[in-house]
This record gives structure tokens, C-alpha cells and sequence, in this order.
DNA sequence: AGTTGATTGTACATAAATGTACTAAATGCA
DNA sequence: TGCATTTAGTACATTTATGTACAATCAACT
């Protein structure tokens, strides 16, 4: 049984209270959510015992994705997708930690560089494979052909969802 | 251009500097990531006029879309996809507000029941053409068979998700 | 009746996210 | 140059979410 089933119900209940309410956008956006939650967690629950969490795991791999480990606040901001408030919190613990270094920029000294430590390296290092393992189950239930065309249909939604 | 870009190069890098990273599904996560969080801050906006917020519009709905408008605090949370501590809050401030009516069960007495309100019920016709109006503008970017074809894959995943 | 174990909901402390206001520096232009 | 405007980043207050511990009730069994 399908943990979608009550939501679907009762999304059925509300088109007959109200007959313009429209349903498939609706069942792809609670989808979206239902799906949302159970990754994050998921995650959270395999960054336990490293120390971190989510959002910071998150930063960390922005960082590891960029050519020689760095960015600033506001291009991780954009990437995480986070709020630039929020990345300066995230980042102070990671600095804490020891995981990344926060150093001035040069060129533009509004700017402020943030790079990966070999620490944080070390520690990325060593939750991969748990990463890659946790990824291969979540998704493990679609087959190539279905993963890539979910890709292409996700992808023209938040194209949309961008635009609009 | 879109704005999933960056994120794609990211992973990209990733995958160079550790192949056995599951490009895949990393991407399909990233995108449910990077929708979600559109649709939430877009709920949020349009909502902002009726004095709540999506979590709360959620509960909200979770009872209009149930026989009698009614259901208990653990059916809430399972249903709004909300921990039950949060659930407390949050219903909290709507029977402050006077949108849902809060009283003891009698067959247990253990439970309580969250019932809407008239004002609860008017509210929600009051909002419901706004919510039409950006459910219908969030999935007009897809096709009624495409639309058809990612709710489709989508409960796949989710369904998944459930299992593992 | 009495005891045990599970369930329901809440209070409270803690953590995480957001909004707002502000400083410092860069940019554009008269 | 001098001044307004824009941008980057952060500090602080507020809002929102989570974890943990607890009291009340129920259900099953003795």
C-alpha cells in the first residue's frame, strides 16, 4: 500500500467540494513534497554519525563540485539553495569544524572566499560511498530508461516554475 | 538559461573526481530538491495576504479534503507530512485564529479532535481561486500526458522510497 | 482489580531558517 | 573628484521546526 494513498483521497474529497480545483498539478506538487521529505531525512539519518547535516553536507559538496574547492557565500547561496543569512551561519560551523576555510578575496574585497579544507576533503572522502550507496537505494526503484525521462519531465517543470 | 545549470556542472566535477558516484539519481534528488523549494516559497507569497503560511494551509486542507472536516493531531501529522510536535504548534495558532475548533474525543480519551470551523471553511473558499490559479501556473509547463507520465513516475519513486 | 506495555498528545529546550537592517566596498556617472 | 546607487556579507531578532521527556489513557493479560 502506498504511503500517496490518504493524500490522494483526500485530494479527491476537495475536486468534489470545489470541481475547478485542479488535480494533477496539485498531486505532482504534494508528490514533490512527499518525496522531498523522505530524501532530506533519509539523508539526515545517513550524516548522523559524521557530525553534520543536510544543508551542511550540501555546502560541502558545492564545494567539492567546483573547480579548486572554492566559492563565496552568495554562489553557494544559489547553489544550496540556501538564504545568504543562512549560509553565513552554515559556514561558521563548518569553519568551526574545521571543514572549510573562510580568507578574504583580493580582487573584490566586499568578497569572501570559502574552500574546502583537507579535513572537510578527508571527511567528504569518507561519507561517499554511504552517500552513493543511500543515492543507488533511493532511486533504485526506476529503471535507466524511467530515471531519464523523470530527469526530462522534472526538468521542464522547474524550467517553468523558473520562468512563471 | 536554466537554473538547474550550475547545480549539472557541479555534479559533473563530482562525478570526475569520484566515478562511482550515481550521477542519476544524485540529479533526480537534487532537481526534487530545487522544485520543492520553488513551489514552497511560492505558496508562501501567495498566501502571505491571508494572514498563514503553507504549513498551515496544508492542515488546513488536509481537513477540507476529509468527510466531516475533522481528524486527530497524529492523522495531521502524517498527513501534512508535519512532526506531531509541530502539529501542536500549528494547530495551536489556527484554533487562535478561530479556523479549526479543538475538543476532546469521546469514544478516546486519549485523542483529540481538530474540526474546521465556519470561519475555517469561509477562509479557505476565500483562498482556494488564488490556489487554482498557481497550481494551474506551477504545472503549466507540462502536457496533460506529460503531466500524466511524472505522476506516474513519481509515485514510483516515492513508493520506493517507502519500501527501503 | 492490578500490572504491563503501547499510544496519544503536549511542554519545554534546542536547533534551524528567515527577514530586516546595517557596514563596507565597488560601480556608474555628473 | 564627488556623490548616488548597487552589491556582498554579516549581526541580530524573530519565526519555524525538531528532539526529548512526560502525563494521561487505553488494551491485553493475569
Amino acid at each position: 500500500m502506498s504511503s500517496f494513498l490518504p493524500t490522494e483521497q483526500r485530494l479527491a474529497i476537495t475536486c468534489r467540494r470545489y470541481p475547478e480545483f485542479p488535480r494533477e498539478p496539485a498531486v505532482l506538487v504534494r508528490l514533490v513534497k512527499h518525496i522531498h521529505k523522505r530524501v532530506h531525512d533519509g539523508a539526515n539519518a545517513m550524516l548522523k554519525p559524521w557530525g553534520i547535516n543536510h544543508p551542511e553536507y550540501n555546502i560541502l559538496m558545492m564545494l567539492y563540485g567546483t573547480e579548486g574547492y572554492t566559492l563565496n557565500p552568495s554562489q553557494l547561496a544559489d547553489a544550496a539553495g540556501e538564504k545568504s543569512a543562512n549560509i553565513t551561519r552554515l559556514t561558521n560551523e563548518l569553519c568551526d569544524k574545521g571543514l572549510i576555510e573562510r580568507t578574504a578575496s583580493d580582487e573584490d574585497r566586499r568578497k569572501v572566499t570559502l574552500t574546502l579544507t583537507a579535513e572537510g576533503l578527508a571527511m567528504i572522502k569518507g561519507f561517499l560511498p554511504d552517500v552513493c550507496t543511500l543515492l543507488d537505494r533511493q532511486a533504485g526503484g526506476l529503471q535507466p530508461r524511467e530515471a531519464a525521462q523523470l530527469e526530462r519531465l522534472l526538468k521542464k517543470f522547474l524550467d517553468h516554475l523558473d520562468q512563471g
